[in-house]
DNA sequence: TCCTAAGCGAGACGGTACGTCTTGTCTTCCA
DNA sequence: TGGAAGACAAGACGTACCGTCTCGCTTAGGA
């Protein structure tokens, strides 16, 4: 059984597919089972049995579908991952009128809130730097594609454009995880405002 | 056996203590192995057995001094975390003459490039989070305690402190990530410089 | 799907079994499958998916007409008990004039030397033992009744009759066993002579 | 662990061994764990995990001591060989003023009788095949010794000796087989005499 | 001629046992 | 007495079969 190859859809078997949803299902259950008991224990402290029991799925299914608890995880982020670069894209468009520089802090923010409890998850623990790693990679190729598009003419002692990346994307991921380990408290509007402010005029303004 | 009880100095037992320096002498050993190991695999990857053989040590000793393999992890950042605190106060008391706010980074990455491979290991594979995050912990003491003795006064509309706490600790930890990965290639001042001005005057100024 | 429930010939659905030959094909192939892979490798050692796989058959299929591997067998030895009985109700027959007493011996061995292949494979492994049980108790029911055609009013301190049966039996198929092993080099007649002259006379004619 | 390695005594660490009565213990758990669950079901439908907790033995531990159910079946059989043997010799020995042919019934039926239990298990079920094998083979052993100190001077037309082994081992197993499933009532005396005038004088004596 | 029931292949699924690996505890010996 | 050696229980791992099931496809008989 190999139900974990036909990742990419090819169209052709589509009929069989659509027909076949129990694999669909299967794998839905599975990963919800993940997420709740991720919110409950720490990652690394997680059976497979114990994904497989919260599913209510045999041991051997588990394994059909994914080759691991971390391809699991992998899996699950994957998903993640096309919901963060379709709100990036829908965000750009929408933002024409606003000022478009740093444009994916703000979907951001809203989407964390949205889905607060799998962030929780997420950051949480120790697995929750690869998850983060994840989320910190999207985030990277953003804002790498941004400063691509912007004016660096600039002078002598530049500094690399990917050292930039790096801070603002580590800037904003400290940020966003202090804002959800407060229980995300103030509204997404406020947070955007404070790290934009941050990043664009320094904390010297604040704090002089 | 009980070895792993006498952490704290009691002085009493100090004779006892300096004619046993085998005690020593194995949790030397124990480190050394574990450090050269995470240089060379995943931490989670590695056994408390591969551990007690490149340390030449019987799996029954490693527990009569450490409780789990994330002890002895513990037990190695903390000394880290005593050379670093170390590292700043005596940066700071130097620093009388420079400029001293932000005067954590510049000791930080000098420390970083001294302990390369030290660095490298803590940063890099999945591990990495959870030795990346003990330096973030005291990194953050120390920029709370900075800014706790900078004017705050200012304006209406706020940006609580631990807010700007996170995002320099956050920015900082990526760059210096960034600048580690990529082999500490620029020497620590320039590194340092870069950082301090994009943490200062924000982005706006490299890339308007 | 029950196909499995209709093996007594019932009379009434012969013409519908006689019209569907798909049902006799399937089961020819999965048990011909099976004799041709147990040739090369040990009984227990097969499996369900392999003997289907050789049958070109689905596994579900399979199950519609056996309930187990040991049915397969079972029902595969429930032909040769047939094929037996048989060749011995015809040898008995044609041997009026011969010397009757013993008369399954030389038929057996020659339906051995005819099926040499299927012989080894029974005889061969760990599982040998289950299908040269059934041959044995075949036989022990013909040398049973043979017996009870005796004179047996004999001497005081008896022999029980049942005890002859099975020295009688337990011979015979080590002889069988021994002769096949070595891959049924003497013809029948001769093995079959020894055979009867060790039973009837004993070994100390031949080793005294 | 590779405690399974030191099957032979060496001499060398004996001393060490003798001290470590532990594994002595944990195997002799195992074996009448083994042999009393073949008391109650087929050696086949018995779990290594029953063996285990009938032994109050971890799994991991099963497994540093043998390599499988079948290793320890091995194991427990290689006993009973020695056992085997070392009564033959000593009944051969004693033996002296009586008749020595086929030497070794008597002490078989006799060591049969007083292992009752473990006979049957030996006998019983599919696996059963496997351990009578291995006595058959003893048995063969000194059938073939005793047959080759024997005058076969003889005529023309003459059997095999091994023909003639197997021939009697074949005819013993039966026999004692029978008297076994039957409860051993007859005393070993009574059977034995039956058997040898079996072998040595035929059935037509018996049954004419 | 169509149509309908059955044989069939494909394969997802829940289970169960396997043999391996690592952990942490304990006991015994040696220096 | 600190340390080495290593037996042991516990339990998760990933694999291999099992027997059950649901699904469409084919095909042959009766309409």
């Amino acid at each position: 059984m190999d139900i974990a190859a036909d990742m990419s859809g090819n169209g052709v078997s589509m009929a069989k597919r659509q027909i076949d949803r129990r694999v669909a299902r299967t794998r839905a259950l599975l990963q919800q089972a993940h997420v709740s008991l991720i919110l409950k224990k720490d990652y690394e402290a997680i059976t497979v049995d114990e994904i497989c029991e919260a599913a209510n799925v045999g041991r051997s299914t588990f394994y059909a579908h994914y080759t691991s608890k971390d391809d699991l995880r992998r899996s699950g982020l994957e998903h993640l991952r096309r919901q963060l670069v379709a709100r990036q894209v829908e965000a750009r468009t929408a933002a024409h009128a606003r000022d478009r520089s740093l444009g994916f802090s703000l979907a951001m923010f809203e989407h964390a809130r949205d889905h607060l409890d799998l962030y929780k998850a997420l950051a949480g623990g120790r697995g929750g730097a690869v998850a983060l790693g994840t989320i910190r990679q999207i985030l990277s190729d953003l804002i790498r594609n941004e400063l691509a598009a912007t004016n660096d003419r600039t002078s002598t002692d530049h500094i690399p454009r990917e050292a930039v990346v790096q801070y603002v994307v580590g800037a904003f991921m400290a940020v966003m995880t202090w804002w959800l380990d407060g229980g995300a408290k103030l509204p997404p509007q406020r947070v955007d405002a404070m790290f934009r402010r941050l990043v664009t005029e320094g904390i010297l303004h604040a704090f002089p």
